[in-house]
DNA sequence: TTGTAGGCGTTATCAA
DNA sequence: TTGATAACGCCTACAA
């Protein structure tokens, strides 16, 4: 058994109490107390039982994430920047962060959610890739669970968020591409159910729209957010009679895929096929050639979105509770060259 | 406040006592009593409460994992791979998964196992990416603390763990380079701390002997496992006057940054200079040329190895507790043609 | 400034 | 077959 409480005030012949009252920095305990019950609880080695803290308390110090994605792609990088920011915000104030995987809608997905709220082992859960109606944003709402997403869902619904503006996004992206003298642009989405789809494809229609250009159905493929999803939708495309003559994918994983297409048809990427992505991975710096993109702050906003959920917590109102940021273009050379229309 | 086992019992006009057992499947409770508590019990949407549990049974119902990495390049497809079977096989098994993040030989990484075995969140640790001298092995150990790892370390210790023999996997791999031609035969590794660098290096020069080749210390490289880092160390390599006509890479990242090194100086990988990885992530597939590396199974590696952590925290001997796999030699076209020498 | 005591929600021991 | 009761380790209102 590990060192508790009971033993270092043993140790000490103190109560539990002032231990604990000292150990927790409490202004009624002398100085000298608290030195000498901060000094023998290290010697000891002591930490609080999790446990025994989390039932009096009634709180976990601790947040939850599911990972979205289906066994065995998950080897999404935004996932991993992701938890990387989940997991470091946490660390920092001293949380756990409990991660769980399911893909969207499954049996799984709903187990997860009621057993989190339930069960109470997190104090509140971070959702990602809203879909328009989420009904885990339903469901949390209900249950008066605290949470925070990244991305906004199409409900009647308010909570605290952070969003790209992937719409004006799409928009500067297809600017980008007429710019170069392309007609003919083809987009590669996902599934219409979640938000990020309605947004960068809403996007790349009032793109085409604003630069005059016909909005053309058959020049429009869907993915599922992978490389190989990406790459089977781009063959379809690329065997087109009226061939586009560049490809916008909703992330960079489709474009990876997507540019693979494009070699195995002899196609040079960047000079007979521009390919733009989403999402500004480190993928997007190393493939051939390097991929234009638009760049979403993943990371840092992983940790911003902690400081709000712990706000939210902690019962405080949040100062900034809808946050929407511009992705920024990064013009690369899968996009760099002019075509001759 | 969520539902408790009083207000289950209290429904029923029975014990609490009763109630416990009749759910956690006891046989001294009366058929007729035990489908009565499990009705009511889901409909009031009774689910125990973790932390009460965690602290009456003295365990936490959850695994722990520390990401090894380094922000914000965290973005490794090992890891998410990895997390991912962590976290279905903890799902299955009705545990949590507690994750956090932490550079190698940090102070957080002290910080956060030190804090995991004192305070018991987890009943037991996953280890990946074993250093030579791991001190968390040792710490563990020490603390007969529960835990399995992904690979070994050189310690006169003895714990569970999976490892690939990716040392006869860099020999195979050296003999199909030599096989196509190529002589001058580089490398690019890792740190010399980690396990997984020292097998593969002396694979690697375990091959070049096998095949009479002189070992030459300036055709070696060293990386951090990403693509900067293999680009970085590839530009080096590659502006050697007698450059190298292959690379092999520690993972499929270095190798990934390294075919952009080689892009940069127009050489055509697979046929001016091959270029080979380790990992067989979906990256692989999807480079361009695609790339040959040697295939392990991260996610399946990941989900046994829960297996085995749980057998350890039961106390019961593991049938097999030190299992090695073959990587797979996959081939793809960044080593496909022969060179002439 | 320090100590006593009750209870968070469960499970396990023992008695009825 | 069921129930009363005592912990598990910690925090906190209240008493001293």
């Amino acid at each position: 058994m590990a060192v508790t409480i009971r033993d270092v005030a043993k140790r000490l012949r103190l109560s539990i109490t002032t231990v604990s009252r000292a150990l927790d920095g409490y202004d009624d305990v002398s100085k000298k107390t608290r030195e000498r019950v901060i000094r023998t609880a290290r010697a000891l080695g002591y930490v609080p039982s999790r446990a025994a803290r989390q039932l009096r308390r009634q709180r976990a110090d601790a947040i939850g994430y599911v990972i979205p994605g289906q066994a065995p792609y998950f080897t999404d990088p935004f996932s991993s920047e992701f938890i990387a920011g989940l997991g470091d915000a946490a660390t920092s104030h001293n949380l756990d962060l409990l991660i769980s995987t399911a893909s969207p809608d499954s049996d799984a997905e709903h187990h997860i959610y009621a057993r989190w709220t339930q069960s109470r082992p997190v104090d509140g859960i971070v959702l990602s890739r809203l879909r328009l109606k989420d009904w885990r944003a339903k469901y949390l709402a209900q249950n008066d669970f605290p949470f925070v997403a990244h991305g906004h869902a199409r409900l009647r619904l308010d909570f605290p968020y952070i969003e790209m503006d992937s719409r004006a996004g799409f928009v500067q992206l297809v600017q980008h591409l007429v710019a170069r003298g392309h007609r003919r642009i083809a987009y590669i989405g996902a599934p219409a159910k979640f938000t990020l789809q309605a947004e960068r494809f809403a996007g790349y229609q009032e793109g085409l729209a604003d630069a005059n250009l016909a909005f053309d159905h058959t020049l429009v493929g869907e993915s599922d957010l992978t490389r190989t999803g990406g790459y089977q939708a781009a063959q379809r495309l690329l065997d087109l009679n009226a061939r586009p003559t560049a490809i916008i994918c909703v992330n960079d994983l489709t474009a990876i895929g997507a540019m693979r297409a494009a070699r195995e048809r002899g196609l040079l990427v960047g000079r007979d096929l521009a390919i733009a992505g989403y999402d500004g991975t480190e993928d997007s710096e190393h493939t051939d050639p390097p991929l234009t993109t638009l760049k979403q702050p993943i990371y840092d906003t992983a940790q911003r979105l902690v400081e709000m959920l712990l706000q939210r917590i902690a019962g405080n109102s949040i100062a900034e509770p809808h946050v929407i940021l511009q992705p920024e273009l990064i013009v690369r050379e899968s996009t760099a060259f002019d075509i001759a229309s």
